[in-house]
RNA sequence: GGAGAGGUGUCCGAGUGGUUUAAGGAGGCGGUCUUGAAAACCGUUGAGCUGCAAGGUUCCGGGGGUUCGAAUCCCUCCCUCUCCGCCA
């Protein structure tokens, strides 16, 4: 969330920014319920300084009649105080209804647009394959080298699930441990997170936990959700926490499955493996100083493009436009493989994403160093290392031979242990 | 899952209704002394909200309750430890 002086005190600047972002959030409201909020904070404090000074009288020894007389309106105060305290709560649960919708803002270079044809691309690398063959897509191929097994799966678990079977489970570890050796020797720790998150975590870092338009699933009755990214649980890691300014930047890097409802999400572009409920993933996440953030945005960056080119993977680089933009984000890079198979002639299929939070997340779960005495927020930024589902489709769709067979990509294979898939 | 013991500031730890405005110790920071360091001594040292500031207010695992007044009493949930049960 967004810093609610700040908000107060630069409110045309904060309008402005949610109508290029495209959402409904309304600051005004926030700072009219913020101003009805101090103001009976205000009233409720000084009446418990009535509160606290009566009874530091009744410390001391007083006559019956005395005490009587404090102790009525003591109990005269207490209705006061609690009354106010009602409608406190009130104000501060609207307050933060209203807040969580306001976007963080936004870098002044990103791109102005309302959806994803507006985004930039900033850079190609590597050439799409040319087949002299009729190339298939990643449904075709999975079900020929009996891969991945959707039928069944819908069966059992239902729509957007799926098998992995035979050398695609290697070729998914071989993937996760390629990616975490790489990051391991950026000293990210690395960890393997759980795969369950309490709820006001998942809210903390910038996610919907319920509700219709969420893409969460919440286990009912728990309090807790299936996360969707080990960015939560990596994020969450020293939440309400102070940080020692001389161990920044820490970086871990996660391990996780994540699950996504994906609710009303169909169609040609998200068939097979593209958008599913599960998948695998190693996530990085970095805390640094506000100064440190931009360079690290670049670095997380650098390295998802030096994890893809080690894959052989073609891909573009985009700098996502403000319409396009998650809600904590300061400005977001995306990672867009050449999937051969996407669309009628093959398409650029989004692979990772880089972002820069910058305080909007560790506002909300208490993330802090101390400088100079005082104490601020840290920034942070998350990134995929290795979507393994999405690479997948990458490594079938361009690797595929005319022979029927899947090339590994020459880095994989000391992972994989196999070098062709037939 | 059952029984018991716990959860207090960076850490250890005292505290069972009103001199706790959280004792005391360790650690950190500053200083005295010293060629320098150690030791010793002196001082200082949590966070949030509000406010220009002074100040005020909240926080003793979370939430709720009793009371004029709660770290302290009651209810509830969470977590840790020990033992038992179950189990990859």
């Amino acid at each position: 969330m967004l810093d609610l002086k700040y908000i107060r005190d630069n409110l045309e600047e904060v309008k402005k920014n949610i109508q290029i972002r495209n959402v409904s959030a309304d600051p005004e409201k926030v700072v009219n319920l913020y101003n009805k909020k101090n103001e009976v904070l205000k009233r409720t404090e000084s009446l418990r300084q009535k509160r606290n000074e009566n009874v530091r009288i009744m410390k001391g020894k007083l006559s019956e009649g005395e005490r009587l007389k404090l102790i009525e309106a003591g109990k005269k105060l207490k209705e006061e105080i609690s009354a106010l305290e009602l409608s406190l709560e009130k104000i501060r649960s609207n307050l933060h209804r209203e807040i969580l919708k306001i976007p963080n803002l936004t870098h002044p270079d990103v791109p102005e647009g309302r959806s994803e044809d507006d985004n930039l691309e900033l850079k190609r690398w590597g050439k799409p394959a040319e087949f002299t063959f009729k190339a298939r897509d990643h449904l075709q191929i999975g079900n020929e080298l009996d891969l991945i097994d959707f039928e069944t799966a819908a069966k059992v678990s239902g729509q957007k699930f799926y098998y992995l079977k035979n050398k695609a489970v290697m070729l998914e570890l071989a993937l996760v441990r390629y990616a975490l050796e790489i990051l391991e020797k950026e000293s990210f720790t690395i960890t393997l997170t759980p795969d369950i998150a309490k709820e006001d975590i998942v809210e903390g870092i910038g996610f919907i936990p319920r509700g219709e338009e969420s893409n969460i699933y919440s286990l009912e009755g728990t309090g807790t959700c299936l996360v969707g990214t080990a960015e939560i649980t990596l994020g969450a890691y020293f939440s309400g926490q102070i940080l020692k300014a001389e161990d920044l930047p820490i970086k871990l890097a996660g391990l996780s499955h994540c699950f996504r409802r994906e609710a009303g999400a169909a169609g040609q572009y998200s068939k097979g493996l593209y958008r599913v409920h599960q998948f695998t993933k190693v996530e990085m996440f970095i805390f640094c100083r506000p100064s440190q953030s931009e360079t690290q945005h670049s670095y997380l960056l650098n390295l998802e493009e030096r994890i893809y080119q080690g894959l052989d993977i073609p891909y573009r680089v985009v700098d996502t436009c403000t319409g396009d933009l998650g809600g904590p984000a300061y400005r977001k890079f995306d990672i867009e493989a050449w999937m051969p198979g996407r669309g009628q002639k093959g398409d650029w299929g989004e692979i990772t994403s880089a972002s820069n939070c910058t305080d909007y997340q560790a506002r909300r779960l208490g993330i802090r160093f101390k400088e100079n005495g005082k104490s601020v927020y840290v920034h942070m930024l998350n990134g995929t290392a290795v979507a393994v589902s999405r690479t997948l489709i990458a490594i079938l769709e361009n690797f595929q031979q005319e022979d029927g067979s899947v090339k590994i990509p020459e880095q994989l294979v000391p992972y994989t242990g196999f070098s062709r898939i037939n």
